[in-house]
DNA sequence: CCAAAAGTGTTATCGCTACACCCATGA
DNA sequence: TCATGGGTGTAGCGATAACACTTTTGG
């Protein structure tokens, strides 16, 4: 029944070629990272670059981002939202490309570590990236503002990090974004208030000796929080 | 010294047929409307539709949305900012077509609704708004969305009001936008505090006998309020 | 027993909300 | 003179920011 090839209709447009870039995010610790890759094709073979692929014709644009995703970390199910689109005549000396970039949240425990060895990918901190091919550079300084204005008020933060985690972890995690200190009371206290992560008994004795209590977010909660029509902010 | 065609680099890419949309808000003492066309072209001929067109080789996808929005209304210099892309494989039954939609704000004063007679557009309210082809109606209430969060945090309201304008008319518009009542004297104390409007010495008298006083929006001293690192808000 | 991080409570201040009254003017 | 919308002031409340002390526990 695919009839969308058609070629009645839209004669005289121009195909052109269109790509997805994605700007995968992890946090370990106490530092923002950054997935890169070493491009395959020319031009700028062997370069650093974020990962992308052309979009197929037989599928969507998010498809394509998630297929990319897929076939670079391995990773379904990562948190990944279209950042906008890039669409420069000159951007790529290689050919006419609009870009269409996507941002992704990971998390980064011990397992996707190894994505390295298995991808021949990257994790680069934040603040020393290499130079990278394009203009991928603008890209993550794009991605990095909007990761910023939404982390602050929506709970995606929490896609950073482990299922479980501490409140000292959540807050070095948003210290980390914002580049400045949080008070570590006001911020436990405004993040409980919210109700919409539950305690553990466990705790992580791994930052201290009197160890911390692992919470894990709960999403169900944060909806019933605004059915409430009370804001996450932080 | 265009080399953006050759076709050494990625010959085994498929091109796609990408358009660009344009939501166009518009706002009129009283009401928000949307400016809408009768498509000219097959499937779908003279149903009602948002301006769009295909991107060219040529041109940027930001120039092919601005060379969309003078063609069908005669403007420039209007503002204008990215929506989204809409990507679907299946959303144009003409054929596969990836649509980058954007939105634009406009001012609404007596020669623009003109705009009707000469380039066969209407303004419609927004609450009253005809069908429209393929996802047009999607677009239309994720712009809604986008704008209703974007005059919170920027000033960009202003777009849609002529460049003199009573502080009352402001919040009229505000409250058309979020479409809920706005106490008169906090709204005029915040936005007055912030001390980026200037008063001017003229008064609209339209809408009362006392007249209120106009006031002109200075990009100079928002930026100097951002500089001090205070938040626009309303 | 002590260093180091986790956890708790209190107070002052700022901003927002909710309100009531006066002002200017054309009909 | 009065109806109508414009303009101003204030008190109360809630959220946030600033800040000091106690708890736990491995070494």
């Amino acid at each position: 029944m695919k009839e969308n090839t058609s070629p009645i209709y839209y004669a005289d447009a121009t195909p052109l070629l269109l790509a997805v870039d994605c700007i995968i995010f992890g946090f370990d610790r106490d530092s923002l990272k950054l997935l890169l890759f070493q491009r395959k094709v020319a031009p700028f073979q062997d370069e650093w670059s974020l990962i992308g692929s052309f979009v197929k014709q037989e599928e969507s644009v998010l498809k394509a981002a998630e297929r990319v995703l897929k076939t670079h970390t391995g990773l379904t199910n990562v948190f990944m939202e279209e950042l906008g689109s890039y669409g420069e005549v000159e951007r790529d000396p290689g050919a006419r490309v609009i870009s269409i970039a996507h941002y992704a949240l990971m998390r980064l425990a011990e397992e996707y570590k190894q994505i390295d060895q298995t991808y021949k990918a990257q994790w680069f901190e934040f603040d020393q990236l290499p130079d990278l091919i394009l203009d991928h550079h603008q890209m993550v300084q794009d991605a990095l503002e909007k990761l910023r204005r939404k982390t602050r008020y929506r709970p995606i933060g929490f896609e950073l990090l482990p299922e479980k985690f501490t409140i000292p972890q959540l807050r070095m995690l948003y210290e980390v974004i914002y580049q400045r200190p949080l008070d570590r009371r006001n911020f436990r206290k405004k993040i409980l208030s919210m109700k919409i992560l539950e305690k553990l008994e466990e705790k992580d004795k791994t930052s201290s000796r009197k160890g911390a209590f692992l919470y894990r977010f709960n999403p169900e909660k944060y909806q019933e929080m605004v059915k409430r029509g009370v804001d996450f902010v932080i």
